[in-house]
RNA sequence: GCCAAGGUGGCAGAGUUCGGCCUAACGCAGCGGCCUGCAGAGCCGCCCAUCGCCGGUUCAAAUCCGGCCCUUGGCUCCA
């Protein structure tokens, strides 16, 4: 069983085939930190980290880079607001970002360059470009002609003439052709061109244009252009060929296009050899986007509804379509969760039991397992279908419930492997987080609980049910789930 | 206008690459039952889909071909 992705290059669901067969060279169009992470940028980032994780778990060695985006004029049009100069804005951002990815258990990229620290690079290849014939450079800016690269729309299928004229009107101007882009922008940025973009708290444009950086090339005083950045970034920390770039669908054209044609005219060889893009997550029937105000932090989503329901929510639609957020969607999660949960908890109490060592021999709950490896595997090798992944899990768990309301003793074994199955695919390849360590607050809290539960046994032999409800609704309160059982209450920390 | 991706039950969403195991997965909501002092959870069962429309190919199509309608995204910073 091989792995299989849809490459946007080739339109096709094909054959993974990296250039070396023992590892992957993993790029991801990371954001420009202007804004809070919305939950339509968690969606790419944990999709990429489950493709991540999938990589590792088939054996690859994955060099995983993510860069950051901390030149753009949208962040200079925040100067004043958070921060006092275009670099302090950035490092505001950059900085919550990286704590939206860890609040959403993202395995960790090896680098997450920055464009301004990659100046050094970006200017070599710019005039790498111009040496070959492929750039040129007009009053101090320099742009990429688009007419030299002959392959130039292969991946968003455009034809030239097509193509709408990229850039504001006075870089038309100097541009051989109106589908020309920037590599290099002389001088500072426009005032005209943040003011849209400014929020109220912000600086009068010409002073916050007064703090964007600029750096010194052979053609400028300036700043790089948009989309050689990530080119520059990737070739510099993986190499000239990389084995999958993934990016929001929304970055097709032009920035996708831009970078194959920069990279490939700059080095001769092939840029990437797989394409694959996220589609977008909608709500109300349009895209989320901090430019419609129509987001969801990231933040606030995981202050309400945690980690794990937000990657069950987001991980509940495979990447390659776009997904929907509503109350309806996000509730479903909520459900999904909690009964993998569930399930999971049950089969490690059921493996704790002592008659869990009892001779039983549960065929159907073996068979179970075997059929969810086999489900999940076959789903994430279908261009990382994770809700089909979420399936298996699903089931197999529907098969602990069985196992466990149908015996009197349980297959200790078959628990055994239904436990460490949850935690090595739900867990380590989904990134949920089965298995809770004990540490000493939470053990006091457990001893607290059974305590109250005692208490409320107590009443409930006397007959004192309205006592015993009371005493339920108040531990319930407190965010601890109580389940009545045959064998005695059971209960579960929120 | 051009490029791309989609249209599957009340909702959501797999399956379309390689046509048959799809009388269409997992789930949410709803209904009935088991269990229970009650509730929740769990289990069992049910309800709801001729898979956008029209035509074609085939023994056989959600899956292939043609035409049409609609939606979303891109063509401007955007995951």
């Amino acid at each position: 069983m091989t792995l299989r992705v849809t490459n946007t290059l080739t339109g096709e669901r094909e054959a993974f085939e990296p250039r070396d067969p023992d590892s992957v060279l993993l790029y991801y169009c990371g954001l420009t930190t202007s804004d809070p992470a919305h939950l339509g940028h968690a969606r790419g980032w944990v999709h990429v980290d489950v493709m991540h994780r999938w990589l590792a778990h088939l054996g690859y060695d994955v060099r995983h880079v993510e860069n950051f985006t901390d030149v753009n004029e949208k962040i200079v049009a925040r100067v004043g607001e958070d921060g006092e100069s275009e670099a302090d804005v950035a490092r505001h951002y950059v900085q919550s970002v990286i704590d939206d990815m860890r609040a959403l258990n993202l395995r960790r990229a090896e680098v997450y360059p920055r464009v301004s620290e990659h100046v050094p690079e970006i200017v070599a290849m710019v005039e790498t470009l111009i040496e070959k014939g492929y750039a040129y450079e007009a009053n101090g800016s320099v742009y990429f002609d688009v007419t030299t690269f002959e392959e130039y729309g292969k991946l968003s299928n455009q034809q030239l003439d097509e193509i709408e004229a990229q850039g504001d009107p006075d870089e038309q101007s100097e541009k051989r052709n109106p589908a020309d882009f920037a590599l290099w922008k002389a001088g500072g940025v426009d005032p005209a061109a943040i003011e849209d973009h400014q929020h109220e708290g912000a600086s009068p444009p010409e002073a916050a244009c007064e703090s964007a950086q600029t750096w010194d090339s052979p053609w400028s005083e300036g700043r790089p252009g948009w989309h050689i950045e990530c080119s520059a970034m990737s070739t510099t920390h993986l190499g000239e060929t990389i084995d999958i770039h993934v990016g929001g669908q929304d970055l097709v054209f032009p920035h996708h296009e831009n970078e194959i044609a920069q990279s490939e005219a700059a080095t001769g060889q092939q840029f990437a050899r797989h394409w694959l893009h996220v589609r977008l997550l909608e709500t109300k029937g349009e895209k989320m986007s901090s430019s419609l105000g129509n987001f969801f932090t990231v933040e606030a989503a995981v202050d309400e509804y945690g980690t794990d329901v937000v990657r069950t929510f987001l991980l509940s639609t495979a990447y390659h379509n776009s997904a929907v957020y509503s109350e309806a969607t996000i509730d479903e999660a909520i459900e999904r969760w909690e009964t993998l949960e569930r399930g999971y908890e049950r089969a490690v109490r059921a493996c704790d039991d002592v008659d869990a060592y009892a001779t039983v021999e549960d065929d159907t709950l073996r068979t179970a397992v075997t059929t969810a490896r086999e489900h999940f595997e076959t789903a994430m090798n279908d261009d990382f279908n994770t809700r089909e992944a979420l399936a298996a899990l699903t089931e197999l768990v529907g098969a602990v419930n069985v196992h466990v309301d149908e015996q009197s003793s349980f297959d200790y074994r078959a628990l055994r492997e239904v436990v460490e199955t949850i935690e090595e695919l739900g867990g380590g390849v989904l990134g949920l987080s089965f298995g809770y360590s004990e540490d000493g607050d939470v053990s006091v809290a457990e001893d607290l609980v059974e305590l109250l539960l005692d208490v409320r046994e107590a009443e409930r032999a006397a007959g004192n049910y309205e006592r015993a409800d009371e005493l339920r609704d108040e531990v319930e309160s407190l965010g601890v789930e109580v389940q009545d059982t045959d064998d005695g209450p059971t209960y579960r920390l929120g």
